[in-house]
DNA sequence: CGAATCGGCGCG
DNA sequence: AAAGCGCGCCGATTCG
């Protein structure tokens, strides 16, 4: 049974709905402020298996709302993230969703536009830009929820793979439901323990507009050393031209750089910019904006990268938190903080992707890289390593491209697949992740250059320059197929536990059972009674097995987790 | 003047 | 030691 909501001038419409989208029985319409408790009482009344799954544009405008009701629900279908799904997918490319004009669907959900507004990037800039909204003609008034599932379940049924793009609208809509769990939780962030290191690196905190009292020791130290009393290291050009006047051949101000440099400025320089750093990004400044009631709650975007990662918006910089401020991070009195990691996951997707029952045998192992030496591919762990990196990633010089023959001889079919996805996109060809997710098409620049390489009048430089963008496109969907069915054993794997911790939890509300805090792409960060971790890790190992199972069914290969109960997100590796 | 871009760096 | 994927955010700089 699916219900879905939409707005209405009384209130709120709900429609029952079959799995074919159909109406199955009387829509009602409900004043707002008792949508909670109704959605309460049919989550409560019916059996697991009869638990509704509702049915709305976007989970960030209808969860948190139930979320402050004190209202959880089991399962839900986020029309808008499906929608994009199964939009550009080549499972379902001939279905009328797919062929249909642009519509409200297409568009960014109310909450992105207003982002936008406010100056922000849009989420798909980037190095390549996508394919122009065609027409882009924004549909009048709300778009019909009723509708569009109705669409939306036509599509899967006649995809040429109804089960798997079927579980990657489920994981996507699970893994909006997470999202919006996670921000209403928020991760456990002791403002003063924060503020305690940032005063032992920089120096209790200054007034507004004048530098912490260590930053301005080490930046006195390299000025001496560079006999520069008006230097500001933070500008690039300044930085770079004064470097040059000491004598230091360089041409940039990267640390990596500066570090290969012989002289007095060396040391103090790196301190600088690691201190001018923290305070930028994670300073005083920062945990003003970012943490209140002693927690962080960061915006994720659940499939806000191409390949279906989740990206953050916002201040806060969720997907990045520096190791550095991790201590901060400490669990609730009585509770502990379970932090899970998946090892190597992405070599290991590979293998299980591509059926290289050699390389699938070294996905068995604890630690892939040795098993890959074992077997005499490469000769040690770091060649191992790097050799699986720049196979993933398209490396074709250095150490990385002079080890890919090797590799490529002792797993033919796990390298087969990877190339196979990189001509494709020089090709201007889509790729396609396990469960379905395609990548983006070349933008329209990216065609037209292509073309003109093979014009009559192409010179030698258009054809190498269209040759350098098709080999860059190359990359991109060589890693997509990695990099995105990654992203959806992660999904299955957060969505699977969340039903899981629910389940620990019993009648438990949310936030006093175990909850997810965290998710980093292959890492998540559970808060638990400390009474239940036992059961939390063992959660959190099963549903790493489910994911597996899944995605791949019976694969050799396994999906080895690195998990610490600790009171602070610093002492977990 | 604000908006867009650049160089740099953090995360996976 | 390094050059190849995906992001977001900062301060400085340049653009319009």
């Amino acid at each position: 049974m699916f219900i879905a909501l939409a707005s209405h001038p009384d209130g709120v419409l709900l429609s029952p709905l079959d799995d074919a989208g159909e109406p199955a029985g009387e829509a009602t319409v409900l004043a707002r402020a008792a949508m909670p408790a109704e959605v309460a009482r049919r989550e409560f009344t019916a059996a697991a298996a009869d638990r509704p799954r509702w049915v709305w544009d976007d989970t960030t405008t209808w969860y948190p709302l139930l979320l402050s009701a004190g209202v959880r629900v089991e399962r839900c279908v986020d029309l808008r993230l499906s929608h994009a799904i199964l939009r550009n997918s080549e499972l379902t490319a001939r279905t009328a969703l797919a062929r249909a004009a642009r519509n409200g669907w297409d568009e960014p959900t109310p909450e992105d536009r207003a982002h936008r507004r406010e100056g922000h990037r849009a989420a798909s800039d980037g190095l390549f830009e996508l394919e122009p909204d065609a027409g882009s003609a924004s549909a009048v008034g709300p778009p019909d929820p009723v509708a569009e599932f109705r669409l939306q379940r036509e599509a899967v049924a006649a995809s040429a793979d109804p089960a798997r793009i079927g579980l990657l609208l489920a994981a996507e809509s699970a893994g909006a439901l997470v999202a919006a769990e996670m921000q209403f939780a928020g991760l456990p962030w002791r403002a003063e323990l924060h503020d305690q290191l940032l005063t032992e690196l920089l120096g209790p905190r200054p007034k507004p507009g004048e530098r912490p009292a260590k930053l301005t020791a080490v930046l006195e130290r390299v000025r001496d050393a560079l006999d520069a009393p008006e230097l500001n290291p933070d500008s690039p050009v300044e930085l770079v031209k004064t470097l040059q006047r000491a004598g230091l051949m360089i041409t940039s101000t990267r640390s990596w750089d500066i570090k290969k440099l012989r002289h007095p400025v060396v040391e103090p320089l790196l301190e600088y910019k690691k201190l001018a750093r923290l305070l930028s990004a994670n300073g005083w400044h920062w945990l003003d904006a970012n943490v209140r009631d002693g927690r962080f709650r960061p915006d994720y975007v659940v499939g806000g990268v191409v390949t279906g990662r989740w990206a953050s918006k916002g201040g806060g910089g969720a997907l990045q938190l520096p190791k550095q401020v991790r201590g901060a991070v400490v669990a609730d009195p009585g509770f502990k903080l379970v932090v899970a990691d998946a090892s190597q996951l992405e070599p290991r997707i590979l293998a299980a992707l591509s059926g290289d029952a050699a390389m699938a045998e070294a996905g068995r192992a604890k630690d892939m890289y040795a098993a890959i030496v074992a077997r005499g591919a490469v000769k040690t762990r770091d060649h191992a390593k790097v050799a699986m990196l720049g196979a993933m990633y398209g490396a074709t010089t250095g150490e990385s491209g002079r080890l890919m023959p090797a590799l490529a001889k002792a797993y033919p079919r796990a390298i087969g697949l990877v190339e196979s996805a990189a001509r494709a996109g020089e090709r201007g060809e889509v790729v396609t992740t396990r469960l379905g997710r395609s990548s983006p098409r070349p933008g329209a620049n990216w065609r037209e250059l292509q073309a003109a390489a093979y014009g009559e009048s192409s010179t030698d430089a258009d054809a190498s320059k269209a040759r350098g963008q098709a080999r860059s496109w190359g990359r991109f969907t060589r890693n997509f197929v990695v990099q995105g069915t990654a992203a959806e054993w992660a999904l299955c794997w957060m969505a699977t536990l969340r039903g899981a911790l629910h389940e620990l939890g019993g009648s438990a509300w949310l936030t006093d059972a175990p909850h997810l805090v965290f998710f980093l792409h292959d890492e998540l960060v559970v808060h638990s009674p400390a009474a239940m971790t036992d059961a939390v890790v063992a959660a959190i190992e099963s549903a790493a097995v489910e994911a597996g199972r899944l995605l791949f069914g019976a694969t050799p290969v396994e999906f080895p987790l690195s998990i610490a109960v600790v009171d602070s997100y610093a002492d977990a590796k």
